[in-house]
DNA sequence: CTTGTGTATGCAACGAGTTGCATAGAAAGA
DNA sequence: TCTTTCTATGCAACTCGTTGCATACACAAG
C-alpha cells in the first residue's frame, strides 16, 4: 500500500511523467518497489484527483506530448504522515527458496541452471550498482572496484532538502544496502549450487 | 502465482490441515513465504477441487475436527512442471527503502527511531534462526555469534547425504540464507543509522 | 512503404491479497 | 458462570497487481 508513496519520493526527487516514472521503476526505484506502467497511470490519476500532484501538460518535439506530474502541498502532507507511521517487517516471497524445498521431492540436480541463471542476475545486478556509486558517489573510494548506483541516476543532483546534501546522502545508504544485498545472495548462491551439486554426485 | 506451490512443499514436507499450514505460513515458511489463512483456506479449495489436493477428515480430542490435506499424483506433477520452468528475478517491496529516501523531504532524524525498531526485529528473528539452526542442525557448528556472513564459514561436514536427507540438506541451505539475509539487514541498519544520525546533528 | 523501435497514455478483465466479520467446540481462569 | 484463549474453518467486500490489448506519434531501416 506504498506505491503512492514511492511515487511521491520519486516525483519530489525530480517531477515527471507517467512514462518517466515507468522508467525509473525499471532502474533505480525498481530495485526496491516495483509497478508497471499501468499501474502507474492509474494510481497517478487517484493521486491528482485527490489533490496530492499536480499535472502540466508539456509539448515536445520529435515525440508525443506528456504529462509532468509535480508533487502538491496535500502529496507532501500525505508523504509526511506515513513517514511518521510505524510500518511493520515486510512480507517477503522468495520464490527461489520454496523452489529448493521444493527440489528435495523432485531432482536437485536439476535446479542448477535455474540458480545459476539467477546468480548470474545477480551479478549483473551488482556490477550496475557500483557502477552508478562510482558515477555519483566518487567520493567513496569503498571495498569493490566502485562504480555507481544507477539508484536514482538522474543526472541532475536534487536540490530541495535543507540540507541540501542529505537527499544524496540518503540515496547512498539506500545504494550501500543494495549493494550489501547483492553480494550477500552471490554469496549465498554459491553455497546453494555447492548443495545442489554435492547432493546431485552423491546419487 | 507461487503459493499453490508453496502449499504443495509444505504438505509434501507434511501433510496438514489448513490451520497448521496457516502457522508454518508464520513461522518457518513464513519468512520467505508469507499468506494469510483466509487466503490458504481458499487456495486449498481450489487446489482440491483441481485434484492436486487430497482431504481426509481426522477427529481430534479436545478439540475440532480437521481436515488434513496432503498431496495427490496431480499436484506432485504440477510442483514438477513450476520446479522445471525459469523464475524471474524477485520483485522487490522495500518499504523501508522508500521511506529512507523520503526522509530527505522531511526529518531525517525522525525515522530513527523507526529504523531501530525495524534493527530490533532483525536481531530477534537472527535469533530464532540461529536457534532453530543449533536445534534442528546440530552438526553445523557454525559462527553462531561470531561476525561474518555465515555463508562460506559453514565448513561443509564431508557425510555424503543419501537422498533421504536431501530434504534437510535443502532446509538447511535456505536457512542459511535466511541466517546470512539477517546478518546482513542489520549491518546494513547500522549503516543507516550512523547516517541519519550524522545528517541530524550536522543541522 | 512497410516494419520495427521508442515515446507516451490508457482501458478492461482477471486473479492475488487484505480486511473485517462470523461460527463453533473445548479448555482455562476470573 | 462468564470471559478469554486456542483450535479450526470459512464468507464477503474490497483493493492491489498483472496480463492482454489498443492507440498514436516520430524516426530509422529495410
Amino acid at each position: 500500500m506504498a506505491l503512492e508513496h514511492a511515487i511521491l519520493v520519486s516525483l519530489l526527487e525530480k517531477p515527471g511523467s507517467g512514462y518517466e516514472l515507468a522508467r525509473r521503476f525499471e532502474r533505480s526505484i525498481g530495485y526496491f518497489w516495483t509497478a508497471s506502467h499501468q499501474q502507474i497511470y492509474r494510481v497517478l490519476k487517484r493521486m491528482e484527483s485527490d489533490g496530492w500532484v499536480d499535472v502540466r501538460d508539456v509539448p515536445q518535439q520529435g515525440r508525443p506530448d506528456k504529462k509532468e506530474y509535480s508533487v502538491a502541498a496535500l502529496g507532501r502532507d500525505a508523504l509526511a504522515g506515513w513517514l511518521h507511521e510505524p510500518i511493520q517487517p515486510e512480507s517477503v516471497r522468495h520464490d527461489l527458496a520454496v523452489k529448493i524445498r521444493g527440489a528435495a521431492f523432485d531432482d536437485p540436480a536439476a535446479l542448477i541452471r535455474e540458480v545459476e541463471r539467477h546468480r548470474q542476475a545477480h551479478t549483473e545486478r551488482l556490477a550496475h550498482y557500483l557502477a552508478g556509486q562510482a558515477r555519483d558517489f566518487p567520493e567513496s573510494r569503498s571495498p569493490g572496484t566502485g562504480a555507481g548506483t544507477g539508484l536514482d541516476s538522474d543526472p541532475h543532483p536534487v536540490a530541495l532538502p535543507s540540507p541540501p546534501d542529505a537527499g544524496r546522502e540518503l540515496q547512498h545508504v539506500v545504494l550501500r544496502g543494495g549493494i550489501a544485498y547483492e553480494r550477500m545472495m552471490l554469496d549465498w548462491l554459491d553455497d546453494v549450487l555447492a548443495t545442489l551439486r554435492r547432493l546431485g554426485s552423491a546419487r
